[in-house]
DNA sequence: TATTAATTCGTCAACTTACCGAACTAATAG
DNA sequence: CTATTAGTTCGGTAAGTTGACGAATTAATA
């Protein structure tokens, strides 16, 4: 037959599977009437998908009147995907079944030497996560890199990730490609937590938000219509570059970015030297807030330009809910105060919370990108229509709070 | 059969007049080894497509080797869509077919006693633009209606449009309907815009861009991954309320917004005569910049605003290029001043351009909308994956330059 | 407690729709 | 007249449907 047409048998068997992995376990009439397909069409696509390994039987559901039904449900280790959080002081790896349970979380600090030995340790770290469960190494799938910087899809290298080295010259994508031997998948790190946040976070159902990471940078991931966008070079949310905070027409905010010489982490260090002449960390200037006044104007400034961040998101994309993460955006002090400067500058009603995810937002949206790439490529093959949808995260074995 | 076979059927009827439309006219043989279906899947294909009034045969294609072909082509009056531009001075009416080829241009005042009389006043231009073309009222499916303010979907009323009175305590969408016996669908008018400057202006071919409209007010209509951005509220792109230009903190910035505080042609006539004590309108500040030095720092200030505008847009979505529309913001003395502004501050390589469409972008869009529309109930129907790509603008009747 | 009724699950068989390929007819340039 | 291209007719295959039927299970009743 056509492709047209054998499309039509591929589509109803992404819906079938949809569905088992929705709302399995799950038996073949209910999915034939959740579907409107025919029992036995619906019998005969069971059948196939089982003997392919998607799907498994189990147990009869008896209870009910009438015969007792056999229910399906996805079968976990049919494939895997490894999401890795690749930071410049610590790489996380996970492992993500098929039934959307993740197995966390190996953690070693960045190997310093930057580029292949980085592409190496993170192609062990995967390995070894799979192996500590007992996977099956060949189930692995493919792996998606959260990145610091701006991948280039072209080369496969990492554009303005200053803080791991070499990065930027070799074809990262594709080395790690060659030493894993599956596909390799690289994204902005902030885009990842945002998927993450939307996936398994606070802002599930939720299909126009932004994510703001503030920490050693102020960067956002965005979701609009429900898609993640990108823009046209890979950067959209660079957040710093917003044409205010320092002077944007001064030649230090056109290298470093106007907003970012006022917020993160560096500035906020060097506005409490300015003020104090001392030089502390920015955990210490959150301590001294009950006693030192200088330490509130630091924090109040990064609150008051974050907030005009936020109003200009809001002017621009209209979004649902905005999400903070980062090391210092996740803290309580600071969104208070935050909250507190937007409510003045803005009319729209907009949620404003904190990650629910924390650190691991990354590593989450990883994982919920590999399995939607896992699914659109075994399953789908790019069939017209086909798409399915993300049952939701399971994380019990992440140590993380919500499953939504 | 079952709808998931149907659709399969719909999905190729879809996809042959897609090729029909943009590539018409054209042989049954050249679609097939187009879309890859066999000749006489095609024939019947058409036979259907015919038969249902959508397509018509053409001339043979006589000079070839072989048999000459009968060619088809979409039959231009199958149906019809109203493009309306709602403005507060002025309503302008077109009229679209299927061809995608527009008939203009209806213009009058807008009837000041706003509300239902402009509903009526809209439903007897539509009327009017298909009389006087001689073509068959039946066939007019849908108006679209660009509006100067917010659609609200849930009661049909305009919000934001203090402009045009009454807008927002009516159904404006359903009593327009009501009054001319179809669907209509409302849309902000700079949305409107860019859609119809992707469409048929500078910016086609380009998925990720900004239409920034200059004028009374200031805003955007924005397009990212080749979708319209509306927003949670329908507010995406009301630059006006960009947290710089006046201070963000000011009261009077919650109402106006501190960027439209300063940018648009009431700030622009305020700060002229703050700077002189005379009170004239902005063509008039234009005409003096050659002798002028202070009209020449009025339009600087709105310049360097605007740019810093658009340096938000291009942090926070990192378009391909950005549009320029808007009474003001299409002055070639303006566009020179904000391109040198812009790039004092940003690095990003962002192309600017000033409207193709001028005032008639937003009818254009409103066509483009309608047109999808109409594809999409009348041929697609919903089937998932049936989309029609809209062939390009044919533009030759309204006196427009370009046609892509 | 044993039997029967009701209900639901899953399969088999006959029929329908949509597509394809191959063979065939039709038209046309050279 | 011949090579070539356009379009149709004719089986054949894949996929899905409805309806009938056997199997399994609970609920009701003698």
């Amino acid at each position: 037959m056509t492709e047209t047409a054998n499309n039509i048998r591929r589509l109803n068997k992404c819906n079938v599977f949809e569905v088992i992995a929705h709302e399995g376990p799950i038996s073949r009439a209910a999915i034939a009437k959740r579907l409107g397909l025919s029992k036995q069409t619906l019998s005969e696509v069971a059948k196939e998908l089982e003997s392919e390994g998607w799907v498994q039987q189990v147990g009869l559901e008896r209870g009910n009147v009438g015969r007792a039904a056999m229910n399906f449900e996805v079968v976990p280790d049919a494939a895997f995907v490894a999401a890795v959080d690749l930071g410049g002081t610590k790489v996380k790896v996970a492992v993500a079944n098929l039934a959307c349970q993740i197995f966390g979380e190996a953690t070693e600090p960045t190997d310093p030497k930057g580029g292949l030995d980085v592409v190496r340790q993170i192609a062990r770290l995967c390995r070894q996560a799979m192996a500590e469960h007992d996977l099956d190494q060949d189930r692995l799938r493919l792996a998606v890199v959260g990145v610091p910087g701006v991948p280039d899809a072209a080369t496969g290298a990492v554009k303005m990730a200053p803080n791991i080295a070499m990065l930027d010259e070799i074809d990262f994508s594709g080395e790690l490609s060659k030493a894993l031997g599956f596909d390799v998948v690289i994204e902005n790190d902030v885009n990842l937590a945002v998927l993450g946040e939307h996936w398994g976070g606070v802002a599930q159902h939720v299909d126009d938000l932004a994510y703001v990471a503030l920490g050693t940078g102020i960067g956002a991931g965005i979701i609009l219509n429900g898609e993640l966008v990108r823009g046209k070079h890979g950067g959209a949310g660079e957040l710093g570059y917003l044409p205010f905070g320092a002077d944007p027409f001064e030649d230090a905010s056109l290298r470093q970015g106007a907003l970012e010489r006022v917020t993160a982490t560096d500035a906020m260090r060097d506005y409490y030297f300015e003020l104090t002449g001392e030089k502390i960390e920015v955990p210490e200037i959150f301590n001294r807030l009950d006693e030192d006044d200088l330490a509130v104007k630091v924090i109040d400034r990064t609150a008051r330009e974050t907030a005009r961040a936020l109003a200009a998101i809001c002017a621009l994309m209209d979004p649902e809910q905005i999400v903070f993460g980062g090391s210092i955006g996740r803290r309580e002090e600071l969104f208070t105060r935050i909250k507190a400067q937007f409510a003045l500058i803005t009319r729209e009603p907009v949620e404003l919370s904190i990650s629910e995810l924390g650190g691991k937002a990354a590593l989450i949206g990883a994982a919920s990108l590999g399995l939607s790439h896992v699914h659109a490529t075994l399953l789908a093959g790019g069939v017209p229509g086909a798409e399915i949808t993300l049952p939701p995260a399971k994380l019990a074995n992440l140590g993380v709070v919500s499953n939504g």
